[in-house]
DNA sequence: CCTACCGATCGGTAGG
DNA sequence: CCTACCGATCGGTAGG
Protein backbone atom coordinates (compact mmCIF):
# COMPACT_ATOMS: atom_id res chain seq x y z
CA UNK A 1 0.00 0.00 0.00
CA UNK A 2 1.73 3.32 -0.84
CA UNK A 3 -1.49 5.78 0.31
CA UNK A 4 -2.81 5.48 4.44
CA UNK A 5 -6.07 5.53 4.68
CA UNK A 6 -7.85 8.18 5.65
CA UNK A 7 -11.75 9.00 6.20
CA UNK A 8 -12.98 11.52 3.40
CA UNK A 9 -12.76 15.25 4.21
CA UNK A 10 -9.92 14.39 6.97
CA UNK A 11 -7.12 16.72 6.81
CA UNK A 12 -3.60 14.79 5.58
CA UNK A 13 -1.34 17.48 7.32
CA UNK A 14 -0.63 17.44 10.50
CA UNK A 15 -2.41 19.48 13.55
CA UNK A 16 -2.29 19.72 17.45
CA UNK A 17 0.33 18.01 19.43
CA UNK A 18 1.70 16.84 16.04
CA UNK A 19 1.99 20.24 14.47
CA UNK A 20 3.41 21.11 18.07
CA UNK A 21 6.47 18.97 17.55
CA UNK A 22 6.89 20.44 14.04
CA UNK A 23 7.33 23.93 15.27
CA UNK A 24 9.03 23.13 17.83
CA UNK A 25 12.02 21.82 15.32
CA UNK A 26 11.55 25.19 13.59
CA UNK A 27 11.86 26.99 16.46
CA UNK A 28 15.13 25.11 17.75
CA UNK A 29 16.98 25.23 14.26
CA UNK A 30 16.29 28.87 13.24
CA UNK A 31 14.92 30.59 16.79
CA UNK A 32 12.34 32.76 17.13
CA UNK A 33 13.07 35.32 14.82
CA UNK A 34 14.20 32.97 12.44
CA UNK A 35 11.63 30.80 12.38
CA UNK A 36 8.37 31.40 9.69
CA UNK A 37 4.96 30.43 9.84
CA UNK A 38 5.02 29.38 6.06
CA UNK A 39 7.90 27.04 6.58
CA UNK A 40 5.64 25.51 10.14
CA UNK A 41 3.49 24.83 7.68
CA UNK A 42 4.95 23.60 4.86
CA UNK A 43 6.71 20.76 7.31
CA UNK A 44 3.23 20.06 8.79
CA UNK A 45 2.18 19.84 5.10
CA UNK A 46 -1.00 22.01 5.98
CA UNK A 47 -1.71 25.64 4.38
CA UNK A 48 -0.97 28.87 6.71
CA UNK A 49 -4.73 29.48 6.62
CA UNK A 50 -4.93 26.12 8.30
CA UNK A 51 -1.87 27.04 10.82
CA UNK A 52 -3.29 30.33 11.66
CA UNK A 53 -6.37 28.97 12.45
CA UNK A 54 -4.75 26.35 14.92
CA UNK A 55 -2.83 28.94 16.36
CA UNK A 56 -4.05 32.76 15.95
CA UNK A 57 -0.39 34.05 16.29
CA UNK A 58 3.59 33.28 15.77
CA UNK A 59 3.56 34.17 19.44
CA UNK A 60 0.66 31.63 20.57
CA UNK A 61 2.23 28.98 18.57
CA UNK A 62 5.39 29.74 20.13
CA UNK A 63 3.71 29.75 24.13
CA UNK A 64 2.35 26.57 23.25
CA UNK A 65 5.58 24.76 21.70
CA UNK A 66 7.29 25.68 25.39
CA UNK A 67 4.22 25.14 27.73
CA UNK A 68 3.88 21.44 26.23
CA UNK A 69 7.74 21.40 25.96
CA UNK A 70 7.72 22.17 29.88
CA UNK A 71 5.36 19.81 30.83
CA UNK A 72 7.07 16.84 29.45
CA UNK A 73 10.07 17.86 31.19
CA UNK A 74 8.24 18.64 34.69
CA UNK A 75 8.92 14.97 35.97
CA UNK A 76 12.47 14.09 33.60
CA UNK A 77 14.55 13.39 36.66
CA UNK A 78 12.03 11.11 38.13
CA UNK A 79 13.62 7.91 37.02
CA UNK A 80 16.95 8.64 37.90
CA UNK A 81 15.99 10.30 41.33
CA UNK A 82 14.41 6.38 41.83
CA UNK A 83 17.63 4.70 41.24
CA UNK A 84 19.35 7.36 44.05
CA UNK A 85 16.89 6.57 46.46
CA UNK A 86 17.56 3.14 45.82
CA UNK A 87 21.33 3.18 45.86
CA UNK A 88 23.46 1.71 48.72
CA UNK A 89 26.46 3.64 48.21
CA UNK A 90 25.81 7.63 48.78
CA UNK A 91 28.40 8.29 46.64
CA UNK A 92 28.20 6.21 43.69
CA UNK A 93 24.46 7.07 43.95
CA UNK A 94 25.24 10.62 43.19
CA UNK A 95 27.64 10.03 40.66
CA UNK A 96 25.41 8.14 38.75
CA UNK A 97 22.66 10.86 39.00
CA UNK A 98 24.93 13.57 38.11
CA UNK A 99 26.04 11.68 34.62
CA UNK A 100 22.29 11.12 33.96
CA UNK A 101 21.67 15.02 34.70
CA UNK A 102 24.72 16.00 32.33
CA UNK A 103 23.58 14.17 29.32
CA UNK A 104 19.71 15.16 29.78
CA UNK A 105 20.76 19.29 30.58
CA UNK A 106 23.27 19.07 27.98
CA UNK A 107 21.51 17.51 25.04
CA UNK A 108 21.49 19.52 22.09
CA UNK A 109 17.51 19.96 22.34
CA UNK A 110 17.55 20.94 25.71
CA UNK A 111 20.10 23.26 24.87
CA UNK A 112 19.02 24.77 22.28
CA UNK A 113 15.27 24.92 23.92
CA UNK A 114 17.91 27.17 26.74
CA UNK A 115 19.03 29.58 23.98
CA UNK A 116 15.37 29.97 22.67
CA UNK A 117 13.46 30.55 25.35
CA UNK A 118 16.42 33.30 26.95
CA UNK A 119 16.38 34.96 23.92
CA UNK A 120 12.92 35.48 23.93
CA UNK A 121 12.63 36.01 27.66
CA UNK A 122 13.11 40.15 27.11
CA UNK A 123 9.99 40.15 24.71
CA UNK A 124 7.55 37.34 26.20
CA UNK A 125 8.79 37.36 29.79
CA UNK A 126 5.89 35.26 31.20
CA UNK A 127 6.51 32.17 28.55
CA UNK A 128 10.18 32.43 29.87
CA UNK A 129 8.87 32.38 33.28
CA UNK A 130 6.45 29.69 32.46
CA UNK A 131 9.30 27.46 31.13
CA UNK A 132 11.83 28.09 34.32
CA UNK A 133 8.96 27.27 36.77
CA UNK A 134 7.37 24.35 34.97
CA UNK A 135 10.54 22.73 33.74
CA UNK A 136 13.47 23.85 35.93
CA UNK A 137 11.98 24.55 39.59
CA UNK A 138 9.94 21.11 39.41
CA UNK A 139 12.62 19.16 38.98
CA UNK A 140 15.21 21.03 41.05
CA UNK A 141 11.99 20.68 44.17
CA UNK A 142 12.06 17.00 43.16
CA UNK A 143 15.90 16.64 43.46
CA UNK A 144 15.83 18.59 46.86
CA UNK A 145 12.93 15.95 48.12
CA UNK A 146 15.46 13.13 47.38
CA UNK A 147 18.27 14.77 48.47
CA UNK A 148 16.45 15.22 51.82
CA UNK A 149 15.71 11.48 51.73
CA UNK A 150 19.35 10.35 51.34
CA UNK A 151 20.33 12.98 53.58
CA UNK A 152 18.68 11.69 56.71
CA UNK A 153 19.24 8.18 56.06
CA UNK A 154 23.19 8.65 55.64
CA UNK A 155 23.63 11.02 58.06
CA UNK A 156 24.09 14.66 55.91
CA UNK A 157 23.69 18.14 57.44
CA UNK A 158 20.59 19.28 55.41
CA UNK A 159 18.90 22.36 56.20
CA UNK A 160 17.89 24.28 53.00
CA UNK A 161 17.09 21.02 50.68
CA UNK A 162 16.19 23.03 47.63
CA UNK A 163 19.52 25.51 48.34
CA UNK A 164 21.55 22.06 48.57
CA UNK A 165 19.81 20.65 45.50
CA UNK A 166 20.90 23.73 43.72
CA UNK A 167 24.39 23.62 45.12
CA UNK A 168 24.48 20.17 43.67
CA UNK A 169 23.50 21.19 40.32
CA UNK A 170 25.48 23.62 39.52
CA UNK A 171 28.37 22.51 40.68
CA UNK A 172 27.48 19.32 38.07
CA UNK A 173 26.43 20.87 35.11
CA UNK A 174 27.00 24.90 35.64
CA UNK A 175 30.70 24.79 34.07
CA UNK A 176 29.87 22.46 31.21
CA UNK A 177 26.42 24.04 30.36
CA UNK A 178 28.36 27.52 29.93
CA UNK A 179 30.72 26.23 27.71
CA UNK A 180 28.63 23.90 25.44
CA UNK A 181 25.86 27.00 25.92
CA UNK A 182 28.59 29.33 24.03
CA UNK A 183 30.88 27.25 22.38
CA UNK A 184 29.31 23.98 21.61
CA UNK A 185 32.42 22.29 23.81
CA UNK A 186 31.82 18.79 25.28
CA UNK A 187 33.48 19.02 28.70
CA UNK A 188 35.38 16.21 29.74
CA UNK A 189 36.24 16.60 33.32
CA UNK A 190 34.28 13.72 36.05
CA UNK A 191 31.35 14.40 38.03
CA UNK A 192 33.74 13.15 40.72
CA UNK A 193 35.06 15.84 41.68
CA UNK A 194 31.00 18.07 41.86
CA UNK A 195 30.78 14.93 43.93
CA UNK A 196 33.19 14.99 46.03
CA UNK A 197 32.97 18.44 46.84
CA UNK A 198 29.16 18.34 47.33
CA UNK A 199 29.91 15.73 50.10
CA UNK A 200 32.48 17.19 51.74
CA UNK A 201 30.24 20.16 52.34
CA UNK A 202 27.20 18.79 53.82
CA UNK A 203 28.75 15.83 55.66
CA UNK A 204 29.26 17.79 58.62
CA UNK A 205 27.48 20.99 59.77
CA UNK A 206 29.00 23.70 58.20
CA UNK A 207 30.53 27.03 59.97
CA UNK A 208 28.19 28.83 61.62
CA UNK A 209 27.91 32.60 60.65
CA UNK B 1 26.85 78.55 22.66
CA UNK B 2 24.01 75.82 21.44
CA UNK B 3 26.17 74.12 18.94
CA UNK B 4 29.50 72.09 19.84
CA UNK B 5 32.50 73.76 18.19
CA UNK B 6 34.18 71.01 15.65
CA UNK B 7 36.59 71.15 12.35
CA UNK B 8 35.14 72.06 8.93
CA UNK B 9 34.55 68.65 7.16
CA UNK B 10 34.59 66.12 10.19
CA UNK B 11 31.64 63.82 10.45
CA UNK B 12 29.11 65.06 12.74
CA UNK B 13 28.07 61.72 13.66
CA UNK B 14 29.57 58.87 15.59
CA UNK B 15 32.14 56.42 14.22
CA UNK B 16 34.95 53.95 15.58
CA UNK B 17 34.12 53.11 19.22
CA UNK B 18 31.44 55.57 20.31
CA UNK B 19 29.68 53.54 16.92
CA UNK B 20 30.15 50.56 18.59
CA UNK B 21 28.81 51.77 21.82
CA UNK B 22 25.64 53.03 19.89
CA UNK B 23 25.39 49.50 18.47
CA UNK B 24 25.75 47.46 21.33
CA UNK B 25 22.94 49.53 23.16
CA UNK B 26 20.37 48.66 20.09
CA UNK B 27 21.97 45.03 20.05
CA UNK B 28 21.14 44.91 23.73
CA UNK B 29 17.57 46.24 23.35
CA UNK B 30 16.43 44.25 20.15
CA UNK B 31 18.40 41.08 20.25
CA UNK B 32 20.51 40.61 16.86
CA UNK B 33 17.56 39.92 14.69
CA UNK B 34 15.27 42.76 15.85
CA UNK B 35 18.25 45.49 16.03
CA UNK B 36 18.30 47.26 12.08
CA UNK B 37 20.86 49.10 11.03
CA UNK B 38 18.68 51.74 10.14
CA UNK B 39 18.30 52.45 13.94
CA UNK B 40 22.24 51.77 14.13
CA UNK B 41 22.43 54.96 12.00
CA UNK B 42 19.89 56.71 12.91
CA UNK B 43 21.27 56.55 16.71
CA UNK B 44 24.56 57.33 15.31
CA UNK B 45 23.45 60.33 12.99
CA UNK B 46 25.13 59.13 10.13
CA UNK B 47 23.63 57.68 7.21
CA UNK B 48 23.05 53.47 6.62
CA UNK B 49 25.62 54.17 3.18
CA UNK B 50 28.35 55.77 6.11
CA UNK B 51 27.81 53.03 8.22
CA UNK B 52 28.39 50.44 5.99
CA UNK B 53 31.61 51.66 5.32
CA UNK B 54 32.55 51.71 8.66
CA UNK B 55 31.27 48.02 8.85
CA UNK B 56 30.94 46.29 5.86
CA UNK B 57 28.13 44.15 7.01
CA UNK B 58 25.53 43.44 10.08
CA UNK B 59 27.24 40.39 11.14
CA UNK B 60 30.75 41.89 10.87
CA UNK B 61 29.45 45.17 13.20
CA UNK B 62 28.06 42.46 15.53
CA UNK B 63 31.67 40.52 15.99
CA UNK B 64 32.92 43.73 16.50
CA UNK B 65 30.85 45.30 19.11
CA UNK B 66 31.40 41.55 20.89
CA UNK B 67 35.05 41.87 20.16
CA UNK B 68 35.08 45.47 21.87
CA UNK B 69 32.90 44.07 24.94
CA UNK B 70 35.19 41.53 25.47
CA UNK B 71 38.24 42.95 25.61
CA UNK B 72 37.32 45.32 28.12
CA UNK B 73 35.62 43.01 30.35
CA UNK B 74 39.28 40.85 30.12
CA UNK B 75 40.23 41.90 33.63
CA UNK B 76 37.39 42.73 34.70
CA UNK B 77 37.42 40.78 38.00
CA UNK B 78 41.20 42.30 38.82
CA UNK B 79 40.71 45.02 41.52
CA UNK B 80 38.09 42.51 43.79
CA UNK B 81 40.99 39.51 43.05
CA UNK B 82 43.59 42.31 44.76
CA UNK B 83 41.18 42.91 47.66
CA UNK B 84 40.60 38.97 48.13
CA UNK B 85 44.39 39.09 47.88
CA UNK B 86 45.12 41.51 50.80
CA UNK B 87 42.34 39.99 53.07
CA UNK B 88 43.10 39.01 56.00
CA UNK B 89 39.84 36.91 56.80
CA UNK B 90 39.56 34.35 54.39
CA UNK B 91 35.93 33.70 54.40
CA UNK B 92 35.34 37.49 54.45
CA UNK B 93 37.39 37.74 51.67
CA UNK B 94 35.57 35.56 49.75
CA UNK B 95 32.48 36.50 50.60
CA UNK B 96 32.93 39.59 49.25
CA UNK B 97 34.51 38.64 46.00
CA UNK B 98 31.42 36.90 45.84
CA UNK B 99 29.32 39.53 45.68
CA UNK B 100 31.16 41.61 43.33
CA UNK B 101 31.05 38.85 41.20
CA UNK B 102 26.91 38.78 41.54
CA UNK B 103 26.45 42.34 41.11
CA UNK B 104 28.64 42.12 37.70
CA UNK B 105 28.26 38.89 36.34
CA UNK B 106 23.92 39.33 36.89
CA UNK B 107 23.96 43.48 36.08
CA UNK B 108 21.61 44.26 33.41
CA UNK B 109 23.60 44.87 30.73
CA UNK B 110 25.96 41.87 31.00
CA UNK B 111 23.33 39.80 31.30
CA UNK B 112 21.50 41.08 27.78
CA UNK B 113 24.88 40.47 26.07
CA UNK B 114 25.21 36.73 27.30
CA UNK B 115 21.27 36.30 26.25
CA UNK B 116 22.74 37.70 22.47
CA UNK B 117 25.78 35.91 22.36
CA UNK B 118 24.17 33.11 23.35
CA UNK B 119 21.35 33.08 21.00
CA UNK B 120 23.51 34.13 18.27
CA UNK B 121 25.95 31.38 19.40
CA UNK B 122 24.28 29.02 16.21
CA UNK B 123 24.93 31.08 13.57
CA UNK B 124 27.99 32.84 14.62
CA UNK B 125 29.84 30.40 16.83
CA UNK B 126 33.30 31.66 16.52
CA UNK B 127 31.78 35.03 17.80
CA UNK B 128 30.42 32.82 20.61
CA UNK B 129 33.29 31.04 20.95
CA UNK B 130 35.29 33.79 21.31
CA UNK B 131 33.54 35.83 23.69
CA UNK B 132 33.85 32.52 26.09
CA UNK B 133 37.42 32.85 26.22
CA UNK B 134 38.33 36.06 26.04
CA UNK B 135 35.74 37.19 28.58
CA UNK B 136 34.34 34.59 30.75
CA UNK B 137 37.37 31.73 30.96
CA UNK B 138 40.07 34.73 31.30
CA UNK B 139 38.25 35.57 34.15
CA UNK B 140 37.92 32.21 35.66
CA UNK B 141 42.12 31.57 34.72
CA UNK B 142 42.36 34.96 37.14
CA UNK B 143 39.96 33.68 39.92
CA UNK B 144 42.33 30.23 39.50
CA UNK B 145 45.16 32.40 40.09
CA UNK B 146 44.29 34.39 42.77
CA UNK B 147 42.80 31.10 44.97
CA UNK B 148 45.70 29.49 44.70
CA UNK B 149 47.47 32.08 46.35
CA UNK B 150 45.24 32.21 49.25
CA UNK B 151 44.91 28.42 49.42
CA UNK B 152 48.63 28.23 50.15
CA UNK B 153 49.10 30.77 52.73
CA UNK B 154 45.69 29.85 54.19
CA UNK B 155 46.47 25.80 54.00
CA UNK B 156 43.71 24.77 51.36
CA UNK B 157 43.79 21.79 49.50
CA UNK B 158 44.09 22.71 46.15
CA UNK B 159 45.22 20.79 43.02
CA UNK B 160 43.34 21.84 40.39
CA UNK B 161 42.75 25.62 40.83
CA UNK B 162 41.00 26.17 37.49
CA UNK B 163 38.29 23.39 38.53
CA UNK B 164 38.20 24.85 41.76
CA UNK B 165 37.92 28.33 40.23
CA UNK B 166 35.05 27.08 38.35
CA UNK B 167 33.39 25.68 41.29
CA UNK B 168 33.43 28.61 43.15
CA UNK B 169 31.49 30.66 40.52
CA UNK B 170 28.75 28.51 40.03
CA UNK B 171 28.05 28.04 43.51
CA UNK B 172 27.88 31.82 43.75
CA UNK B 173 25.85 32.85 40.55
CA UNK B 174 24.81 29.46 39.23
CA UNK B 175 21.09 29.91 40.89
CA UNK B 176 20.68 33.45 40.49
CA UNK B 177 21.72 33.51 36.89
CA UNK B 178 19.75 31.23 35.49
CA UNK B 179 17.16 32.81 37.58
CA UNK B 180 17.81 36.48 36.43
CA UNK B 181 18.16 34.80 32.19
CA UNK B 182 15.00 33.61 32.31
CA UNK B 183 12.94 35.58 34.98
CA UNK B 184 14.43 38.91 35.70
CA UNK B 185 14.63 37.78 39.45
CA UNK B 186 16.20 39.22 41.75
CA UNK B 187 17.96 36.49 43.92
CA UNK B 188 17.73 37.06 47.77
CA UNK B 189 19.89 34.31 48.59
CA UNK B 190 22.86 35.06 51.01
CA UNK B 191 26.13 34.43 49.30
CA UNK B 192 28.00 33.21 53.02
CA UNK B 193 26.14 29.73 51.77
CA UNK B 194 28.26 29.44 48.96
CA UNK B 195 31.64 30.76 50.24
CA UNK B 196 30.71 27.87 53.37
CA UNK B 197 30.54 25.01 50.94
CA UNK B 198 33.19 26.02 49.03
CA UNK B 199 35.56 26.39 51.86
CA UNK B 200 33.95 22.96 53.62
CA UNK B 201 35.09 21.11 50.50
CA UNK B 202 38.45 22.11 50.24
CA UNK B 203 39.72 22.89 53.60
CA UNK B 204 40.60 19.03 53.81
CA UNK B 205 41.51 16.79 51.49
CA UNK B 206 38.20 15.25 49.61
CA UNK B 207 38.28 11.48 49.80
CA UNK B 208 40.13 9.68 47.55
CA UNK B 209 38.56 8.25 43.93
C1' DC C 1 27.56 62.15 2.92
C1' DC C 2 22.37 61.42 1.69
C1' DT C 3 17.95 60.17 -0.66
C1' DA C 4 15.99 56.87 -3.04
C1' DC C 5 15.32 52.40 -4.05
C1' DC C 6 16.23 47.17 -5.13
C1' DG C 7 14.85 42.01 -4.66
C1' DA C 8 13.18 39.21 -1.14
C1' DT C 9 10.52 37.88 2.52
C1' DC C 10 7.98 38.65 6.77
C1' DG C 11 3.28 37.75 9.64
C1' DG C 12 -1.25 37.74 8.72
C1' DT C 13 -5.76 37.59 5.90
C1' DA C 14 -8.65 38.06 1.77
C1' DG C 15 -12.22 35.51 -1.45
C1' DG C 16 -13.93 31.20 -3.06
C1' DC D 1 -25.06 22.06 3.09
C1' DC D 2 -20.64 21.27 5.79
C1' DT D 3 -15.50 21.15 7.07
C1' DA D 4 -11.02 21.49 5.49
C1' DC D 5 -8.01 23.75 2.72
C1' DC D 6 -5.89 26.41 -1.27
C1' DG D 7 -3.57 30.12 -4.36
C1' DA D 8 -2.86 34.74 -4.16
C1' DT D 9 -1.94 38.80 -2.12
C1' DC D 10 -2.27 42.44 1.59
C1' DG D 11 0.67 46.39 4.07
C1' DG D 12 5.30 46.98 5.99
C1' DT D 13 10.07 46.40 6.55
C1' DA D 14 14.46 43.99 6.29
C1' DG D 15 19.65 44.17 4.70
C1' DG D 16 22.19 46.07 1.36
Amino acid sequence: MTTEARAPGRPPGLTGEDLLAVARDVFLERGYGGASMEEVARRARISKASLYREQPSKSALYEAVVRHWASAGRNAMRPALERLLAADDLRQGLADLAETMRFGILSEPVLAMRRLVTAEAVTQPEVARMYLEESWNANIRNLAEALQTVAARHGLQMDEADAAAADFTWLVIGAPLNARLLAGDVDASPVDRAVDLFLAGYRRRRAAR
